[in-house]
Formats: structure tokens, sequence, C-alpha cells
DNA sequence: ATTGTACAATATGTATACAATTCACTCTTG
DNA sequence: CAAGAGTGAATTGTATACATATTGTACAAT
């Protein structure tokens, strides 16, 4: 996430900075290239996945249906240890909301949401969350990041929700699991949207005053 | 599919048989690996998928709704290039049905399943359909394998749908698309369960001849 | 002045050698 | 006789060196 899209990778100096060998780190880029995190280009190395104006479309397309499937499948087939293990990443993200490190903040959030999909369980439908999640955070770092009295009230909001969420699940009640994912996600895609088109710039036209 | 689920990989002796060296011979691992080919294990090297109950239950559960997903995203999005490289698939498809080698077939369907994917253009259903597909074409090698009467009609049946199929994306028909392939999945599955729970072998029963 | 070609520099792809971890077999001990 | 520890073989993980491909720059020709 320090790096932005379409930014090209140097094995030599990324492999210098992890202090390993050009090996590993290829075997690392392969895999984060499979996880969608970066496009793969023959002879010509990789760069960090591009988020271009196509890809933002498909995102708020398939992503309430995917996520509304996990979370029924999750609600199913939840176990005592899943739940404690939400839990538990609850308990982080809410800290790290009090400390207001965005970054860590984001990072709990998709830990939260990959762990839903871990309790589902589904190998084929992990895939598709997974890939979600990586853009779904490359996106919202925004939600976290900015600090306006609305934006925190919107990440206390989104924390409540994961509390209700984590008791649906616990209660392995399937509907209402879906009710308050889609509730979640309504939330976000908000936040989402303002950040692509906010409020225009105070301006003057032609010797009127704006209405800001 | 040469070798069976969880069967374990040796990395020198792939290398010899392909001539390569380990090095390249990995980093095609781990992307089978991120596909869902193969299973890595740390320190054991990496063996093929196993294909067991859950996983069995989950792909009935899942596929329908990642299949007619995509079928309404590929009408909407079908451009004359896809539609000329699915009748190339399909034609290549029909040959091979006709000279009966099922392995090619099978890989004819799956190449088939995959261009309509890749109409669907969208980065997020994709990596979900793969997966699905890597199992349907494995578990479905049966379906072009076996050659019954009944089998054999089936295949031509799947075939016919096809090209209903590839009209219906020509006409970028969204919900007939998504109806063809909902049918075109509920023929499938009903192969593939008669291969799960086929007919029981003739038995006597105390002296009663059996009822076959 | 612009375009095309050639050469050099840089970065990626591959092979081989070495280190570390795992697994199996044996030997010892209770 | 069984159980456990230790040793060795085999296999995986890592580093380095070399081959190959691409890209940028410089020079020449139109």
């Amino acid at each position: 996430m320090e790096l932005s899209p379409g930014h090209p990778l140097d094995e030599v100096a990324l492999s210098a900075e992890f202090g390993i060998s050009r090996t590993p780190l290829r075997e690392i880029i392969q895999k984060l290239g499979g996880e969608g995190y970066l496009t793969l280009l023959e002879n010509r190395g990789a760069k960090v996945a591009s988020l271009d104006l196509s890809t933002l479309r498909h995102f708020f397309q398939a992503a309430p249906m995917i996520y509304a499937s996990i979370a029924r499948l999750a609600a199913e087939h939840a176990i005592d240890s899943d739940i404690e293990r939400l839990k538990e990443i609850q308990v982080a993200f809410r800290q790290s909301i009090g400390v207001g490190r965005s970054c860590e903040t984001a990072g709990h959030n998709h830990r939260f949401h990959e762990a839903i999909g871990e309790m589902a369980a589904s190998p084929y439908l992990m895939p598709s969350l997974k890939r979600l999640l990586i853009d779904h955070t490359r996106i919202g770092q925004m939600f976290y990041r900015s600090r306006s009295d609305g934006d925190r009230n919107r990440i206390n909001e989104a924390a409540d929700q994961h509390d209700a969420m984590i008791e649906a699940f616990a209660g392995r009640d399937a509907s209402r699991a879906v009710e308050l994912t889609l509730q979640h996600w309504e939330l976000s895609r908000g936040q989402m949207e303002r950040f692509v088109s906010p409020d225009p710039l105070p301006f003057e036209l032609e010797g009127h005053a704006s209405a800001v």
C-alpha cells in the first residue's frame, strides 16, 4: 500500500531491502501476482495492480453478492473457535481506531473480513473474496485515513456493525448475518463514493459568489 | 489430470521430465498452487489438490451462482472477437467428440467456459470461476471419458447447449444466457451425480434374486 | 530535424551449487 | 518387545552466477 497502482517493481532493490535473495523474492512476487496484488509482465517484471474505472465498476458489481454469500455460509459453518478469533481481531480493530493509525486499522479490518471468509470455508468463493478484499482495502484506505468528525463517526459505526455481525454468527443466524453484511457494505460504499466524488471546491463564476 | 488427488510431487523428477531446471519448475508449482491445482506444504513440497466430500459440497453450492453471474456479465460485455473465439473453441470441441479422446474434449470444454469468463471481464469473479472450472474438469472428466449411449447423447446435448449459448451471447441476451447456462449446469450436475452415485451392482440376498 | 538502426546497459529468466529441514531407519535402553 | 533418540539419506529452500531479452541512447542517413 506504500506504492501507488502501476508502480513497477525492481527485483534487486527489493531483495536488498528485505535482506533476501532474488529467488525467494521472485516466488513471493509470483504469489502476490496470483492473488491480484501485482500484475506480472513477461520479461518485463511486475508492477502494482492498477485500479482503473472499469475495475472499480466490476468491484461495485461483484462485492455485495460475494460478501453476502460468504456471510451466509460463515453463519452456517461457524464454530466456537472461529467466533473467538473474530472477537480477538475486533478488539485489535477497536484499539487501533483509538490510536489512530489508519494503516493498522485497515489491516485489522481486512483480517476481520478474511476471517469471515475462512469461516465460510468455501474454496470456490474464497479466491474472489480475497481479490475483493485486496482492492476494498486499497480503495478504502482513505476511509480509515481521513479524520473528519463525520468519518470518525462512520468508523465507529462500522465497528458497531462488526460487533453485531459477530453476534449473528455466534447465533448461527444466517439471514441476520447477510442483512448486517449488506448494511456494512452500504456504509463502506457510501464512504468510497464520497471519496471518488467529493464536494467540489469553492468557486466564483463571473462575479457571482458561489453557493458554498 | 494424470495424477490422482493427494499425490505428492517430486521436484527433481519433474524438472528432469520437462527438461527444465528446478527454479522455473518451482515458479510453475507456486502458480498452480495459487490457482488451486496443487496444495503447497511448507518444507514438504506440493501435492495434487484433494477432492473430499466437503469440497464437493461447496462445489455444488457455489457453481450455479458464479456460472450464472459470469454468463450475465459475458452477455453484457460481449464483443464480436469474443464470439468468434467461442465459435472456434466450439468447433474444436465438436471435432474432439467425434475423434473420441476424452482428455481433449474435457480440455476444449474447459477453454470454452474460461473464454466466457474472459468475456465477462470481471477480475473479481474470474478467480472463483477458474477454481470452479479446475475441479469441474477434474470431476467431470468421466463425463467425457465414458462412452455409453446415454453418455454420448448427453455430450452431444452439451454441445448443442454450447451453440445456443453462443447465440445468446451474440444477441447480447443476458437473461437467455443465464437460463441456458443453468440448463447446461443441470445436465452436467446430473452426470456428476450419476457418477458419484451409480446404479448398484447386481446382488443376491439370502436366496432371493435381485431386482436387477 | 526526424527517423531508423546499432550498441550498450540494465533487468529478467534459468541453472547449478549449497544450506537447512524433514523423514525413515537403526541402535540403544527401559 | 516396545519406545525413543540419534544418525544419515533425501528433499526442499536459498544464494549466486550466467544467459537472454528489453530498453534507452547515440549516431548516421534520409
